[in-house]
DNA sequence: AATATTTACGCAAACGTTTGTTTTGTTTGC
DNA sequence: GCAAACAAAACAAACGTTTGCGTAAATATT
């Protein structure tokens, strides 16, 4: 700020025309002179003039800006989702407002009050954990700014969604385990209060079925929150079953990379003697030892499908769209945890 | 937008006052009498009322918006310091846009005149790997709006900076290696063009040289990426000398990791054959095995110290501050790649 | 009771643009 | 040579606030 900014009042002053005039000349607009336009445009360069886009916003009632709200942004896959929405965002020549709710409900309240007097145009978040109902978003449909959520999404809210399939995700990746031979497959699952988690719980349950292999509750393990020290609690507890399961699905990769870890220390081989599939393709999966096959969460796909949904919304004039859900298809990885050579 | 929003002038109509009293009762002027003041608030809420904050942008000349320029927001390191900025601005008041260089100066440039015309009060940056020189940096010191670069920063600008002490946390590392018994310590380093790799060779030197340990040129591996390839390409090198080194500094995890999983295939035992130790801390070197020592990068610190320092300097009305330069502590962190229990 | 002071509010300009309407001056058609 | 048509540029209002100044009524001071 402060400085002594151009504006286009200065050039105005400097070329003796109107103000009308310089900010049509800047826009090529056709009632201007070739010859003024040019020149101009000449001096604006000069000067060193910039427009002021706040300004410009105001009388046009336009931000081109969307509100981003996420969890954290240091969580691998919200800055994966993060960064492709910026991509899509800058390419089409919207910018990028970023706020973390670090999962708490007040905290994304306060964003959603924010981000109205922001006048952005759209908004793309993914749901805090706290957060169980989402009335605070319904203020967007009223004031009719496009909404979309990613990953976490809520039923209950009339917004647009770009989610993977979850559920045909965890049958993908059980049925890979018994295509390699499984057939005592476990499964450590997330917390169940959470869609997402209980859709891989149930793809797990189906992939089984269809295969007649029989669903044993003492094989499935729940945690709170799929952390590393409960992936290794989770596979003590595997350990000390009669007999050890020879395929394990996890709902992250956290969770399988420290049951791994676990399992080599109790000198079990994966994937001989238990064979192992994470969830979400952390970077990580590819460097521990044995590398580990899981599916990718597509977090950046996601983020791009959600900004060209969202930037399709805000420029659709005639609001036709009430909502839209986009479910991406989900890749299985396959590494060594799971390679067993031919069979 | 669209929608039908409730401006200042709406209450004013509905209230029979006139918009500078409603304004000012909204923002608890002495001026304005108790009751009134309830009344418009009261009011003010039961319509939904919002402030524009565009046109209150516009009119008090301040956006309280700070830009954020990193080369890529989804690696571990930029999404730490953002998460870091985020925090302070949040606590503060400010707003964080955020804008991706991808490394790439002609878009580095873009994002930079953009910044310009959208008013932010200060700007945060960290270099793109091909940006050598600056200028496209120096129209925010004519506008009076701070700057402030992390981590990869440029000399020639004048500008604030946050740093680590490169060279320190280097000497520590390497001092480290010599304090557990290590004799013939090699470094894989980074491009020598970039300071930061330059420091952390540097400071690998100073501290063979602090105990008379010759600098041995054979011992040093050239990378000019860093990557997990380049880590792999520089163990075998060192595998193919006479005898194998006894210790290990790594400008970075990825190399360090890589180097451990040859090392650990060539049936070489880490760290009893050869200590190792990385640097910054990626979340990986917990995970894998052995744990790697290494150099806490303070990412999350950094952006921290970055948007305080930004903010303080946007807050000092008399602009006092030319510039300054805030150097990290930086941490060893020793795990087990360099614990060869008591010595 | 007259003046001074305070309280509570209104008026109007300003921030830097954009844009519908008007004005001025030039060209065209006949 | 005169109306009509057009091109080029000016005028002025508007976007939703904030804020310096003015003013009327209410209260305090003598």
């Amino acid at each position: 700020m402060a400085g002594s900014r151009i504006t286009i009042k200065d050039l105005a002053a400097r070329m003796n025309m109107s103000i009308s005039t310089i900010s049509r000349a800047l826009h090529d607009h056709s009632s201007i002179g070739e010859k003024t336009t040019a020149e101009v445009k000449k001096l604006a360069k000069e000067l060193g003039y910039f427009p002021n886009s706040v300004a410009s916003n105001l009388r046009r009632n336009k931000t081109h800006t969307i509100g981003v709200i996420v969890p954290r942004i240091d969580i691998h896959f919200h800055s994966h989702a993060i960064s492709g929405i910026e991509e899509v965002a800058y390419k089409s020549g919207y910018y990028v407002t970023i706020f973390q709710s670090r999962d708490l409900l007040e905290r994304e309240i306060a964003i959603t009050e924010i981000l109205q007097t922001k006048m952005v145009e759209g908004v793309i978040a993914c749901l805090g954990l706290e957060t169980k109902e989402c009335t605070h978003f319904i203020k967007f449909n009223e004031l009719n700014v496009p909404l979309v959520f990613y990953d976490r999404v809520s039923k209950d809210c009339n917004a647009s969604k770009v989610i993977i399939d979850d559920f045909e995700a965890a049958f993908k990746a059980t049925e890979h385990l018994i295509s390699i031979g499984c057939k005592k497959i476990s499964h450590i699952a997330g917390c169940q209060t959470t869609d997402i988690f209980k859709a891989r719980l149930e793809g797990y349950k189906a992939a089984l079925t269809k295969y007649n292999i029989p669903i044993d509750e003492k094989l499935i393990e729940y945690t709170s929150d799929l952390s590393y020290e409960e992936g290794a609690r989770c596979a003590k507890k595997f350990l000390s079953l009669e007999t050890l399961p020879d395929g394990m699905f996890c709902a992250n990769d956290y969770t399988a990379i420290s049951a791994i870890q676990v399992f080599k220390k109790a000198n079990i081989h994966i994937p001989q003697d238990i064979a192992v599939v994470g969830f979400s393709n952390y970077p990580i999966s590819r460097f521990i030892e044995p590398t580990l096959t899981t599916i990718d969460d597509r977090a950046f796909e996601m983020g791009k499908a959600a900004a060209k949904l969202l930037i399709r919304q805000i420029e659709d004039k005639d609001h036709i769209i009430s909502s839209e859900t986009i479910v991406l298809k989900t890749d299985l990885i396959v590494r060594d945890s799971t390679n067993r050579g031919i069979i």
